[in-house]
DNA sequence: ACTGTTTATGTGTTCGAGCACATTTTTTTG
DNA sequence: CAAAAAAATGTGCTCGAACACATAAACAGT
């Protein structure tokens, strides 16, 4: 199984190696004897050009921008830090350089701050994190205009400027929680399904999530819960939460669409009378100290480290050898519980 | 950001590329000066060789040989087949070529007789499944012999003739079926542990297994299960199973160490009237069959494709970027229920 | 048949690292 | 101090693909 050149096939076809050359990216100006001749040897013996060498040969460097949320005021987008770092380290040999902007994701103005700024720079692609579903559309048709690839991730922006979406399907993802739910929680039981944040923002994550949620239970023949749905930002938690249990209830679900799960717990512990199941999102370390000792019962991954990662692996590879970029990319939904979370942030 | 060359790095220190690259790979004949000074600013730049461009140059083919069981036999070998493919197709333009052979899982010697073959072909290094435990010591002992690396996938075997494992933790893969159980089985129930192959093999996982889930389940202070385990070939369970259940018990919960749980929850579903959960293992259609309709409640995916593809990646990555290969890498081990396994499937 | 023009084919250089070999400089020795 | 030996440094080619440029063959028009 001998590896051959472009050289050889010339020799093999009695062309010189530009003749090839001309016939594999068809740039015409050849015969249709040499072309006949080549092609026909190009199929016999299934010609794999030498991806290390064109790559060497077009050796650029490129440019790749990364803007997300600033994973010191919100510590969900610390992995997603951690997976560009990696890529980072691992590309930065092959002449790929990233840099990262961080924006407060509590502002719109912060956010189209830092791509103006991204603009300037003029980068080869741009992964952003439009947590902003409006403001993004916006930027978004600005870098396609200046002809800037554009990769996103953790929101799926329906919109044909994009040339990558990396993520999960939120709805199914709220359909994963609701069949937890129903294997752990009793049937006509109540069901809360919270929405929490520090901050509103009009991402549209949350909503999916629950559609799924309800949509599931819903189908159910014989589990009649009671569903009850509150959108909550995290200083009013506090009060809500405990009035709602302090008096006669029926709970014994609580859905969090957000990682914000842990305040949640961390609420539900002081009612250890009700035995309520707690299902929500993420592995921050907050939530790992409370599925740990069971507080929680299931988090759900939504993996952002290897979200941002594969992002910029599908940019990287792109750039360096020509591997096409699929226009969306669905990750698995890791169900996590007291003995596998190990396994999800350990790598 | 500029990118560095070494003929960049020549001529700042006002020498040869020659003597640059002597420094670079150590290789003296260096002075004193020269050496100070093109050090220094090796760091100072911190300079990054080109691994493309290294690759080239070194541009030789390897040659990796894959032995595995024949999937035509059992089909689980069938998405390690696929790992092997995907990564035979990402590397084949990358002067790297990967044979398969498949042996007879329940055949020692048929597993040597292959593995004599493999080592005429003198590869550069072998991806082997170490079914049987004993005959694959001897076997790698002769590889280490003839300098062929060895990866090993699915069975954690503690030697050092080994470069890498890649693979899961197979007593917290027990663990994991134990803390589902308890989530969804009622206190002071029975539960099974069935050990189901369609041959005994004498590889270890289905006891490390094991091992896992009833230290799980004994550390629980309230939860008094009743443990029961047998080890049966596929022929005996029908009837064994049969009589178990047409008696009276106080069955609730399976846990079937291997991915044959298919035909566990096809005999289970003769007794309606009990309600007996099952856990076991692998996305073979056969499970997602009965997955999908909740008669098996969990499986735990032990992505053999995802095993093989990542062990192949690692040696490829090895050979050309002198990237090191990690002696052991676990893999998460992923809790599927259904209306997850969809993500683990389509990868 | 001889230019001029189009079309086809071949040659040589580049990308960056790595290494063999050639050349220069320094040191040793009679 | 010259010759020989050793050490240091520099030069030039290779890997395979890509492309610019040079050359050659084919064809048209007068």
């Amino acid at each position: 199984m001998k590896k051959y050149t472009i050289k050889d096939i010339a020799k093999l076809a009695g062309v010189s190696k530009g003749t090839v050359d001309r016939v594999i990216h068809k740039r015409g100006k050849v015969s249709q004897t040499a072309l006949d001749k080549v092609t026909k040897l190009l199929e016999e013996i299934d010609y794999q050009p030498n991806l290390i060498a064109r790559s060497l040969k077009n050796s650029k460097s490129y440019h790749i921008c990364v803007i997300q949320p600033d994973p010191e005021i919100d510590p969900y987008w610390q992995p997603c830090t951690k997976g560009v770092n990696d890529a980072i380290n691992e590309y930065k040999s092959f002449g790929i350089t990233i840099d990262s902007y961080y924006f407060n994701h509590a502002e719109t103005h912060s956010f189209l701050k830092v791509n103006e700024e991204v603009l300037k720079q003029s980068p080869d692609a741009v992964l952003i994190t439009p947590v902003f579903h409006k403001e993004s559309i916006e930027v978004i048709k600005k870098y396609n205009a200046n002809n800037v690839i554009v990769s996103t991730i953790n929101d799926p922006l329906e919109l044909n400027g994009i040339t990558s979406y990396v993520g999960q399907d939120l709805i199914q993802s709220g359909r994963i929680a609701a069949r937890l739910m129903e294997m752990i929680v009793p049937k006509n039981k109540e069901i809360l399904i919270i929405h929490l944040d520090e901050v509103f923002n009009n991402s549209i994550h949350m909503q999916l999530k629950e559609k799924g949620f309800k949509n599931y239970l819903k189908n159910l023949s014989n589990s009649n819960y009671n569903l009850k749905t509150y959108s909550l930002q995290q200083s009013d938690l506090d009060e809500k939460l405990h009035s709602l249990l302090n008096n006669p209830n029926n709970v014994s679900g609580i859905f969090v669409t957000t990682s914000k799960v842990y305040s949640v717990a961390k609420i539900v512990q002081d009612f250890p009378d009700l035995d309520i199941k707690i299902i929500g999102y993420d592995l921050l370390d907050e939530n790992i100290k409370y599925i740990k000792n069971n507080a929680i019962d299931f988090l759900i991954n939504q993996n952002p480290k290897h979200q941002s990662y594969l992002c910029i692996t599908q940019l990287a590879e792109y750039f360096l050898f020509d591997k096409k970029i699929p226009k969306q990319k669905l990750l698995p939904i890791d169900i996590v519980n007291s003995e596998n979370f190990d396994g999800y942030t350990n790598d």
